[in-house]
DNA sequence: ATGGATGCAAAGTATTTGCAACCTG
DNA sequence: CAGGTTGCAAATACTTTGCATCCAT
């Protein structure tokens, strides 16, 4: 559990070990993402580096979440289908989502249960369990209250409901 | 829970229903795709179709199970990144799935007790569950005991297990 | 005959990569 | 100054779509 100037510093130590150069698009968009608390597609986190630095391009977002994704800073998720959103892994723990399939707002919790489960039904199987993906999509609070809006958004047909 | 023959018939109907046209690649496609027992990729199932007609073009191998997906005939996935697999839904109960990331073998399974507190969660953030997503990711039984082929197939960075 | 379906190629997405110019260590 | 890095454009991978032709009804 690390602070933002803590990862930062992690960034650099890891790149300085890798031989890996340090540039200023490379601090711009770390920066921007370690500052972020949300999940956000490239294109979002290029939006948001470019308010800083207008010359960085989209390859090297991509080079740079993905390096930050190698390294253990960004998770990366693919929620529905569509683009992949990052997340940033420290101050967090492990958890599952909650996707709203109007709005896309997305929920995180952890269900210690369901987890064991998990590792439960691994073992019955004889399968060595090396992770998981539990995405729960349906109607948020807040939709559901809302009449107007049937956008539908994101969601692509998971696994059907019983 | 139908056999293939009705499952051909009940699309047949939808066809007429639709005034959608029973074509020769349809028949072709919807046999060979019902008849099979696995989770299929539109190139894998296109590849099966040409052993029958081999004019079938990709493009309609795509709007067809696209069909059969919208009318509930087939089921979408999407495991790791890569292409998306198709399974009939016929003849089978709701299900997720277990993946090996060496062989890409998929074993499915069902937990009721997972799926209950799946509601429950969804409840407690006061949230209308309409779909969920369960995989785990893993070695399989027969790859643990392989010494040899370090091929990680799929996978693209789901869930860190805890 | 007539409007939906097909094959083909072109267009779309989302992401990666080759390359020449550029900058960090 | 050497070699990693960048921006750009081209290349990928997967899937959808426009269009002229074709064919089921």
């Amino acid at each position: 559990m690390d602070s933002p100037g803590q990862v930062l510093q992690r960034v650099r130590d890891e790149a300085r070990l890798r031989n890996v150069r340090w540039t200023n698009q490379r601090q711009t968009i770390v920066e921007t993402f370690v500052a972020s608390d949300d999940h956000l597609t490239v294109e979002e986190l290029h939006r948001r580096v470019r308010l800083t630095d207008p010359s960085v391009s989209a390859a090297t977002v991509y080079r740079t979440i993905n390096m930050l994704t190698e390294i253990g800073v960004a998770i990366k998720r693919q929620f529905g289908s569509g683009s992949a959103t990052f997340e940033r892994s420290f101050g967090k723990g492990h958890h599952d989502h909650l996707v709203c399939t109007m709005c896309g707002a997305i929920t995180e919790f952890n269900h210690e249960l369901i987890e064991t489960l998990q590792e439960e039904v691994a073992s019955t199987h004889r399968f060595v369990l090396k992770s998981h993906r539990l995405e729960l999509y349906g109607i948020c609070a807040l939709c559901r209250d809302k009449p107007g809006s049937e956008t539908e958004a994101p969601g692509e047909s998971p696994t059907a409901p019983r």
